[in-house]
DNA sequence: TCGGGTACCGTGCAACGCATGGAACCGGGT
DNA sequence: ACCCGGTTCCATGCGTTGCACGGTACCCGA
């Protein structure tokens, strides 16, 4: 299939990103488990190649701090931990995804209670 | 600012299409219209540059047609009107949207209601 | 020793919202 | 008579970001 082809993967955009944020905001997480984490979401199922690109992007943001941990069972880890700056974010999105959340339901199920 | 900068910008990504769907399939709308009545929903504003190239390509997926109307004040009106096609889109997408939401909402209020 | 699971990462493409700019028509103010 | 602002259409190019693909390295059981 195309990339980027299905609806769903344009509606992942932007919404992702805060959706690690909001994981991270309960634990310490590391990117492979994120990834096994996020396919438990219907809708959110991701992959590798768009979760470290991504988590780059938090830590040039200062939206998180990484720490290495050793595995028992394979390389090295690298766990992301929540910084205030991405605790301020986390919340700034929340809130204006509610507003947008409510828009778009709003339009869409105009007629369909 | 930066195009696409803007956190609500990357929201609208593959939802505007349905957005602009959901209002055609109650009234046929000309673009500039559309623009106008996009601004009214929180989250939803946008311009000209935006709507123009969407609406070309719901013509080329064959989910609207379009007529010409003339207009009392300025260049005539391009109409556009939902097809049959453009119906069921509207519909699976909005199944879908149900779905996303319903995850991403999970994922964000965790803990706070 | 060899395959498969775990774990990290980068590169390049495609989709889409938007900034920018252009064209044409109309009416009102100076 | 002339220009300016509102209306209405449209195309071009850029930036962000999800994803396919490919690469490296470690550990373990068959």
């Amino acid at each position: 299939m195309e990339p980027g082809g299905t609806r769903i993967s344009q509606l992942r955009r932007g919404v992702l990103e805060f959706c690690v944020l909001a994981l991270l905001a309960e634990a310490e997480l590391y990117g492979f488990d994120l990834v096994r984490r996020l396919s438990d979401v219907e809708g959110l199922v991701t992959s590798e190649g768009t979760i470290y690109p991504l988590l780059s992007r938090l830590r040039r943001e200062g939206w998180v701090t990484t720490t290495w941990a050793e595995s028992e069972s394979g390389p090295p880890r690298r766990y992301y931990a929540l910084t205030e700056d991405g605790r301020r974010a986390l919340g700034g999105f929340t809130e204006d995804w509610e507003r947008f959340r409510d828009s778009v339901d709003q339009l869409l199920l105009k007629g369909k209670p």
